[in-house]
DNA sequence: ACCTGAACACCGTTCAAGT
DNA sequence: ACCTGAACACCGTTCAAGT
């Protein structure tokens, strides 16, 4: 006890860190899953009870809730990687960004949809809207860039990247849904859409 | 049988016309509803066995697609009122159609989250999708009115529209989530946010 | 043709009990 | 501290049976 254990250290039981694997099974089926996450499932492939939970989350929305943070986290590592290797055009990275963020829900819906979904009010939520804000500060960035470059007008870079943030996060969703106008997966027709809006949207932003 | 039954009258049995009812009452577990609609629900208000719906509709699912089908219908309703009494001003009636398509959602936020939610690919799910492409189309209407009164420059109306549209549709995402920086469910700050939008895009719409 | 009730296989959650 | 198994109240769906 004195020796042994370090602070900080995950504590482990049976499973060692059943709290993560519960976490990573969780993403697995939603991945490979067709439907919905059951808090069941994720004990039965995680090789615990379906109880067991419990001793880790507050019930069903609380893991829902840790898998939409690992879930924004993501999503801010895609568009932040893309922003990074877009060269050093503000329009570019914008775009670029966005395609990342387009994709990213285009490639993992069910995860997608889950971390956009209703969420019971709670005190994990909070930590959910803090990682959501975590990957939206990605596009306020290429908007304090594209600004300070001299690039885009004068702007309010936080009401800009809200604009943007919207535009492809109603794209993405018209591309999981088959509502709506757009029913290619075809990554070219997504493409090319969001070149359209990309450019109407620059056409405003760009100084004159 | 030749002379009191007209051709074109819904068929009553017991609680006559028991499609429309359970529709009815889906409708209104939805508002009223802080979560999920439940089939068993909606035959109970109905006053019928749980039973009873699949002898109307194909299973949870056929229930589901007639609701956002009328869903659809309200949507598309509200947003043409709203660009009717907009004037002549083809921007005006852009807001004024995004505006009221944002207050929809956010008015009926469980009805919308179903309209736009998953839904298995069947044969109810076609009349979904044309029900929300003639939504979809007051939008394009507008754009075509812009381009001919010369107000807009040239353009695919049809691109145009899916723009403004997935704009708008991300910005009512962000109000039912709480996720992302849209907290206030005061109207006016949605109106301030859709009005920044609005004018980006009217700059890059705008003949010049 | 339309409806019911029993039955089945699920689900989330609680709780006493084990180690 | 962590886990289990029984139990409870739900859920969607199927099916034989009624009228």
């Amino acid at each position: 006890m004195t020796i042994s254990n370090q602070g900080t250290e995950q504590r482990r039981y049976h499973h060692g860190n059943l709290r993560q694997v519960l976490i990573d099974a969780g993403l697995e089926l939603l991945e490979e899953g067709n439907g919905e996450l059951t808090l069941r499932a994720a004990a039965k492939r995680a090789g615990v009870s379906h109880t067991a939970p419990y001793n880790h989350f507050h019930g069903k929305d609380g893991l829902l809730a840790e898998i939409a943070i690992q879930g924004f986290a993501a999503l801010e590592q895609a568009t932040e990687h893309a922003r990074s290797n877009a060269g050093p055009d503000a329009g570019d990275q914008l775009f670029a960004t966005g395609l990342a963020y387009i994709r990213f829900g285009a490639r993992r819906p069910a995860l997608y949809r889950l971390m956009f979904g209703p969420r019971k009010t709670n005190v994990a939520s909070e930590k959910v809207e803090a990682a959501g804000l975590a990957a939206f500060e990605v596009l306020v960035r290429v908007m304090q860039y594209g600004i300070i470059s001299r690039e885009f007008r004068e702007a309010d870079p936080y009401a800009s990247a809200f604009t943007s943030w919207a535009l492809v996060h109603g794209m993405t969703q018209m591309v999981l849904d088959q509502t709506g106008p757009l029913e290619a997966e075809a990554g070219d027709e997504i493409e090319k859409r969001l070149r359209t809006a990309h450019s109407t949207m620059m056409d405003g932003m760009r100084r004159r």
